[in-house]
DNA sequence: TATGAGCGG
């Protein structure tokens, strides 16, 4: 039987960000691009741990009857698709009262797990929200990461758990990463990801290093290929190119070498600018995340004009992202 | 500016 939960989409996180005024602003601030004109930045203050909000006692090991309000699978298909996020740098003492309270509200939530250290109990700094359907799941990815969390200073960061319910890993080969450099700070695990994802089919994932104690970036990431051939053309093609407001600067990642030899000499992946062609080094496709479903292909075209000859924009169906290409820069 | 560590029940 198919209970099926009101897909009205989920709400914007804007209680959770009072302080924010994410309302349309779209004719002003040219320099600014749509995603921070959607949320704006939050500084946290460096070198503060951020506190455990009153309310929100430290529960090393939390009583089993807050879990078992929401068992696991008890709504939806019984297909193995993936309706599981996996959701990272967790404090102390957000537990899994925490990750239901969040997005209580959505109605979509089905059970949420913080993974705790066997022996001291206590917990490892991530969890899993399971929700009803593969859709709320992915709704909550598109809307939530990124944005900072309740109570907290730092942002969401979220992305698709790897496995299905009682399936297993599957080894999917070596990866093949690189070193992103001189992010900037809004840059989320998952803009990195489509912003290379959008011309490398390979890409497998990406991350951003955050300092684990404020939760901001430190402006440098990797992203993971699965053919080499793609991961050595992005090295040379997506260096310069522009991730949210800044150009990326892209490098060999320093260890883990899945493939033998080959060292690659810095000095080779300096963008000469040179080679015209559909690998031209000076065209830019940038993905924009946090749109409004309401923003058009040309409100985008037009914001984006602004920067530059803006050549082609693609807002995907049920996305709340895009891409936008620029002839040059 | 610069080279993490992130997948359970």
């Amino acid at each position: 039987m198919m209970q099926q939960p009101p897909a009205g989409g989920v709400a914007p996180p804007q209680s959770m960000a009072a302080d924010q005024s994410q309302t349309q602003q779209y004719q002003q601030q040219p320099q600014s691009q749509p995603w921070m004109m959607m949320q704006q930045q939050q500084q946290p203050q460096a070198g503060q741990p951020v506190p455990p909000p009153s309310g929100w006692a430290p529960q090393p090991v939390p009583p089993p009857s807050q879990m078992q309000q929401y068992p696991a699978g008890s709504a939806t298909a019984g297909s193995s698709e993936i309706r599981s996020l996996w959701i990272g740098d967790l404090q102390q003492w957000m537990d899994e009262n925490y990750l239901i309270n969040i997005f209580a509200h959505t109605g979509e939530v089905a059970s949420a797990k913080v993974i705790r250290n066997k022996q001291t109990g206590l917990p490892e700094g991530y969890g899993f929200i399971e929700f009803v359907s593969r859709a709320a799941a992915e709704r909550v990815l598109q809307s939530y990461n990124g944005v900072p969390m309740p109570n907290s200073e730092q942002n969401f960061r979220l992305n698709w758990a790897a496995l299905g319910y009682g399936e297993k890993r599957q080894d999917e080969g070596p990866d093949y990463t690189i070193f992103v450099g001189d992010l900037a700070a809004d840059v989320s695990d998952y803009m990195l990801q489509e912003t290379f994802k959008a011309v490398y089919p390979s890409v497998k994932g990406a991350k951003v290093v955050t300092d684990r104690t404020t939760g901001r970036s430190k402006g440098y990431g990797f992203v993971r290929f699965g053919d080499e051939t793609e991961q050595l053309r992005a090295m040379t093609e997506m260096n310069g190119i522009y991730c949210s407001t800044r150009a990326m600067r892209i490098g060999p990642a320093a260890n883990k070498k899945p493939v033998t030899g080959q060292q690659y000499p810095k000095a080779s992946y300096q963008n000469t600018q040179g080679n015209p062609g559909e690998n031209d080094p000076n065209n830019t496709t940038i993905f924009v995340g946090g749109l409004d479903p309401s923003v058009s292909e040309d409100q985008l075209k037009q914001i984006f004009s602004q920067l530059g000859e803006v050549v082609h924009v693609k807002i995907p169906a049920n996305k709340h992202c895009g891409f936008v290409q620029y002839a040059n820069r």
